[in-house]
Formats: C-alpha cells, sequence, structure tokens
DNA sequence: CCCTGATTCGC
DNA sequence: GCGAATCAGG
C-alpha cells in the first residue's frame, strides 16, 4: 500500500485528532502502526507530547471529589440505554450500558462489595481481553471498569460472567 | 501483558 | 521513502 495524497490526508487529519497510530493504521487500512509513525515523523507532523503513553484523549482528569458517604438509594435515572464507543488499538469497543433501576442496585451498592479484584480499568484501557463489567455509576467519575482477565475474548471475567448472564426468571424480583 | 509513540537502519 | 524491529514508557 503506498502513500496516496488521500491516505495522507486521512493520517493528517486522524492524527491532528489525536487518534493513536494503530487507531490510524487500522482505519487506513493495510498498514501498521509503525508504517503510521513512521509517516507522520517523515511528514514532520507533531509528534505527541510526551512520550510512550496514552492518547492525549485521556487527558481530561476529573476534578478531585470528596468521597461521599455510601450513596443512598438515588435512583432517579429512569430505565435508560447509552451506548459508549471507544477504541482502543484496532479494538473497537462498543458498550451497551443498561441503568436499570432494579438491577442495577442490586448488583452495585453504593460501595464495591460485589466486586472481587477489580483492576479499576478506564474505558480507554479496555481491550478484548479484559473484562467490561461496568462498575458504580456511569454518570460519576468514579465508574470504572473490572478490568480482571477474562478468558479467552469473553466480555467478562469469570465472576462477572456469571452475574451477566442469569436467566431473567432467575433475577427478576428482589431474589438477590 | 496490554498499550503508547520514538528511533534506527536495512531495504 | 518505507516500515519492521527495537526501544522506552504507562
Amino acid at each position: 500500500m503506498n502513500w496516496t495524497d488521500e491516505r495522507v490526508e486521512k493520517l493528517k487529519k486522524l492524527w491532528s485528532e489525536g487518534l493513536s497510530a494503530s487507531q490510524i493504521a487500522a482505519q487506513l487500512g493495510g498498514v501498521s502502526r509503525n508504517a503510521v509513525i513512521g509517516k507522520v515523523h517523515r511528514l514532520s507532523l507533531p509528534g505527541r507530547a510526551k512520550a510512550g503513553g496514552t492518547a492525549p484523549a485521556t487527558a481530561s482528569r476529573a476534578p478531585k471529589r470528596t468521597t461521599s458517604a455510601p450513596r443512598a438509594p438515588n435512583y432517579a435515572a429512569r430505565a435508560t440505554t447509552r451506548t459508549v464507543t471507544r477504541a482502543q488499538g484496532a479494538t473497537v469497543v462498543r458498550e451497551e450500558v443498561e441503568i436499570d433501576t432494579v438491577e442495577e442496585m442490586e448488583f452495585v451498592p453504593a460501595s464495591n462489595v460485589v466486586v472481587p479484584i477489580s483492576r479499576r480499568l478506564e474505558l480507554t484501557q479496555l481491550t478484548e481481553r479484559t473484562c467490561k463489567w461496568p462498575v458504580g455509576d456511569p454518570l460519576k467519575d468514579d465508574f470504572h471498569f473490572c478490568g480482571n482477565d477474562s478468558p479467552d475474548s469473553s466480555p467478562y471475567c469469570n465472576y462477572h460472567q456469571k452475574l451477566a448472564y442469569q436467566p431473567v426468571s432467575d433475577r427478576r424480583r428482589a431474589a438477590r
């Protein structure tokens, strides 16, 4: 694959938008992330400020939040489904986060009692083999994902897999 | 181990 | 000019 004007333009655009080299490589197709990085250098495009690190997209630091007392039932949000999409490398992660006023509060109480050894990963850290079980309130900034290793390419770790695939009949009512 | 960008250097 | 290999870092 050679660098046609079009491809170069796309490269410039995506790079300026802050996409990572591997993400760009995935979109262009036919090239590796190394090829992209190499091209970026040859074009003398501005590199990423600090080397070896996360894409600047994560730069938005959350304003420190004083840990509040265990959340009391505050399920204002009615049943909602928000789709959040992010890419990690050439991997596209699209998550349907259901905010179920019943199930959520049962599985995700204020404290992380239910969650084993969460690695507390950011959305940007998820890969094909990290558990994508959401922990906490997606609307709060302490929200994160389990992140434990998941067998094969399962979306969840062994523990959360059980919770994830419980038959509806089993979880109806305050069964838990 | 996953990922990131940076650099080198044979082609 | 190209990009795999390698390096350096989170």
